[in-house]
DNA sequence: AGTGAACGTGATATCGCTCTCTTGACAAGG
DNA sequence: CCTTGTCAAGAGAGCGATATCACGTTCACT
């Protein structure tokens, strides 16, 4: 059952006196300040902060008033103590300062994490291990109960952690596919229904020759699209080819680097799906030294629908994901297996949109 | 006194035993445990936990060995009991979702403070209050004694929530230099210094009608990125000319729109510094739709130096700013005025970086 | 009327840790 | 030989909440 806090902090703070509360130095009032203020136990107060259904109403508008008088909250340290929940969440990022921090997808995930845990008066903490010590410290932490459960974002194929927090048995839901083995719940976009899609708005637009320069094949959002790729052409009954096929990390060099290999092994190309904007743009600066027009010559399709697709010349059409609902979906997830002990895994699958600009323009 | 724990959790987890630690169920041993198992009183191995001197060499060793054995891990919430503190931070961020949102400062500056708070032993809560009731909720959160201090970016100068925790007393720095009338301390960049560096750029060129597009004018970053390039303007004995000043919000179409009445107000300008990359992207396509190349007509300056700079066609010239040391700068002053009961406020001014690119090639 | 279920309230035992005091051991000084 | 000082280690009192009982009341139903 999820703890609902019934007691609401937005009433005023007194009649304007000096209230034996919160304001000045930074010692608030305790349960038992409260009590002795409206005249009645320690534990009934406590029923009262805890929306306890087991209190008449008269006793408890008194305490009430008497939180309000006092600017009482409670002392979530000798909370946790006895309840042995922390109410709050560990958000994980294992990110060696790359992709993560070059693309605004990581401050929406936050907001999007953050609504969804402010609404359940749950707390997040930030923990970002900076190298294998911190990573050991950090396992040690989240074992002993310091946080109820575990948002685990951007997990590469090799980190131990998810495993060792599996082992002991700390709750956990992973953002973006996690690698084969581990049977954790987790949400991602439909990144391979998204990457056909792109394709299917190529071929729509009277394209042939549709290449792609697919991400890094060690990260989920690699590889499932250049599977969605491969989906798209075989639905449109157009040959599998590999000379259209070239891989590059989520960069701008990368990009560019890979646009070279396909121009030399493919020059009759006349699309390109590429795995991240930032993929697209090194791509389009190659096209455009290449004398192949975009998207006249050749159309150009992104991911991510950054604030680069929109400001790139021509705008570049792209996916965008539902970054926000991300995270508000890992969150339900994780207080749902949080509340029930069930340890069912589940899968969340979000759709994505394809957003049309002059990149891919007919 | 800063707290140092002399508690090394990197230790092996026992001998490959099933020692009675945090493996497997969530529950950790406590103080207890680790002194009987090592023979000694609680108060003992608390003082081996927190590094007093006040141990024997040999006891020490002794407790050091049961602590590794049973994975003991102290228990944050009875320790914050006592002591007071909670060992956290609180991150605030007052942004609706816009700026902050869209580019690489944030998850940058959280790696900044994350890295030099790990490094102390402090947890970062991060807080972003949704909405006025949330604002509230936050206040008396914090002025709770929840964190032991609060970090604040982004502040915008009608919110009241920096003064209300000044008032309840409660340790905090911001970054951004914050609105006027607040006494806290403040860690900044130096964007004065920067935008006449920038204008000193251009100048440097051979560009004699440089215009600025500013940022908003309730924000510190605006406010200074004009003062500066006023100062520059002055340093280098050019005129003032308030035709050659447009102002506008850090968006794509912001910096578009400004650039329109630019061209219009002083159509011989032939060269802009925009107070930021996005606004910089906006007046690019503006420009080249007037036929106006860059650099050769119009020399053009941007300042974040974000991903986005890099990509654009003609790569952009911008101004870096240290934002991860920004994060750590911040830390650092917060832990130290939590340390001394001292409240004098300091401000920490950082240095920018110019990085030119073809955009405003000579 | 009598029994007991239901319900509102209070007393009290923890939760795991820190910290102040006290104790005990041993060395130095008179 | 006793006092005094030093220093390591233990004993014990909370910190502020929750949760389990126990204790009246009130009511409904025999």
């Amino acid at each position: 059952m999820t703890r609902e806090s019934a007691l609401t902090f937005d009433g005023a703070e007194g009649r304007g006196g000096a209230p034996n509360g919160t304001s000045g130095n930074g010692r608030s009032a305790t349960l038992d300040g409260v009590a002795r203020e409206a005249g009645v136990s320690r534990a009934t107060v406590s029923r009262v902060v805890n929306g306890s259904p087991k209190v008449s109403p008269d006793v408890r508008r008194a305490v009430e008033r008497a939180v309000a008088r006092l600017g009482y909250v409670p002392n979530q340290a000798a909370r946790s103590l006895v309840t042995r929940r922390s109410d709050s969440i560990g958000l994980v990022i294992t990110e060696p300062a790359s992709r993560l921090f070059d693309d605004p997808f990581f401050p929406r995930l936050l907001r999007g994490i953050s609504a969804e845990l402010s609404a359940r008066n749950l707390q997040v903490v930030l923990l970002m291990p900076e190298d294998e010590a911190a990573e050991l410290r950090l396992e040690r932490y989240l074992g002993a109960g310091h946080v109820d459960g575990v948002i685990l974002v951007s997990l590469h194929g090799d980190d131990p952690l998810p495993g060792h927090l599996e082992a002991r048995g700390v709750p956990m839901v992973v953002g973006g596919r996690p690698p084969a083995g581990l049977s954790a719940s987790f949400v991602d976009v439909d990144n391979r229904e998204a990457a056909r899609s792109a394709v299917r708005h190529l071929a729509g637009i009277g394209r042939r020759k549709i290449a792609t320069i697919a991400g890094p094949q060690d990260m989920g959002a690699g590889i499932d699209r250049l599977e969605g790729y491969r989906d798209g052409l075989t639905e449109l009954g157009m040959p599998r080819d590999d000379r259209l096929v070239a891989t590059a990390d989520f960069t701008y060099e990368g990009g560019a680097a890979a646009m070279r290999r396909l121009l030399a092994a493919a020059p009759d190309l006349d699309a390109v799906f590429a795995a991240s904007d930032l993929i697209a743009a090194g791509a389009l600066s190659v096209l455009r030294v290449a004398g192949r027009p975009v998207p006249e010559a050749v159309a150009l399709v992104g991911f991510d629908d950054s604030p680069l697709a929109e400001a790139m010349e021509p705008p570049l059409t792209s996916v965008r994901q539902p970054i926000e609902e991300m995270g508000r979906e890992l969150v339900r997830l994780l207080v749902e297996s949080l509340d029930r002990t069930q340890r069912a895994t589940r899968r969340v699958l979000l759709s994505t949109e394809l957003v049309p600009r002059a990149s891919s323009r007919g």
